[in-house]
DNA sequence: TATTAAATTGTAATGATTACAAATTAGTAA
DNA sequence: TTACTAATTTGTAATCATTACAATTTAATA
């Protein structure tokens, strides 16, 4: 927990319990949660939570690229507590979002005729593992 | 326009104006516009049309892989006739996706520890040419 | 301990997208 | 050509994620 406090130190923004126990849930639940996601689970222990503190809290952890924000799905913001640039997988079926650690020649590009870039976002979209076995065994046994 | 015609024939879907105006008007502007775009444009000409058509439309559209669904932007969708998979740059400040013309070895990774990739998105992420420069006179002549 | 700017909270508003049912139409076959 | 039918289009209402806002609370500082 202390390490959270120090990162929020080092980034010059108070230091809230909310804010502590939303960077913890990302940091121990590697499944890329939505907003939603994160307000559901903490609101267990922390009945006052708002809604909105969430939302204003990943947007601020953001800025301070303390987080980074994916776009993989299209219609919810995810969230990623880890550090460094990665691609991801999303799997129509079940939603799943995996990291994909491959290397990429583009990962670390910061400029491209004239235009500065500051995140890269690589992202895989199709069928999971699982789900494409399902898919299978449907077709094998009807 | 009768190529259109016979895209959508080939696709076994069935040929409508709307469809067509739609394919037409991601084939002249590759803006990567969003629905909304896409339905204020169309609608100057059509005053019938219905945004439930557009959404419909570029719907089918993508599920027969004619157009592309990004979602770089995070908030819509945006689409793309261009074919064939493709790098996108999105600027933070003025909105701006332009395409991005580099290979990239991932491009056409059909496969990773089993789960199944159909599409492949590159997106970069910042502040375009023109933006930087509004922003560095700026400074400079406050 | 008092002060104050920043953060949190709850509610209302917004914007994109989807659901739905009625009306229309494209494709087909007589 | 005409009649039929399933697919499409349309308009409206509903939903879902996110943002705006004002009142309340709190972390940081002196
Ligand atoms: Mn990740
Ligand atoms: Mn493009
Ligand atoms: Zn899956
Ligand atoms: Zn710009």
């Amino acid at each position: 927990m202390q390490k959270y406090v120090q990162l929020l130190k080092q980034n010059k923004i108070k230091i809230t319990p909310q804010r502590l126990q939303i960077i913890q849930f990302l940091d121990t639940h590697h499944t890329h949660p939505t907003a939603e996601d994160t307000y559901k689970t903490l609101k267990k222990n922390n009945p006052a939570l708002s809604r909105t503190t969430v939302y204003n809290s990943l947007e601020t952890l953001r800025k301070h690229h303390i987080i980074q924000e994916l776009t993989i799905s299209g219609n919810e913001h995810c969230y990623d507590f880890k550090q460094g640039s990665h691609h991801h997988f999303l799997c129509r079926t079940c939603g799943l979002i995996l990291d994909i650690d491959i290397k990429c020649p583009n990962q670390d590009r910061l400029l491209h005729n004239g235009h500065h870039i500051e995140e890269v976002h690589g992202y895989f979209k199709g069928l999971c593992k699982n789900c494409a076995n399902k898919q299978k065994n449907k077709k094998v046994k009807p």
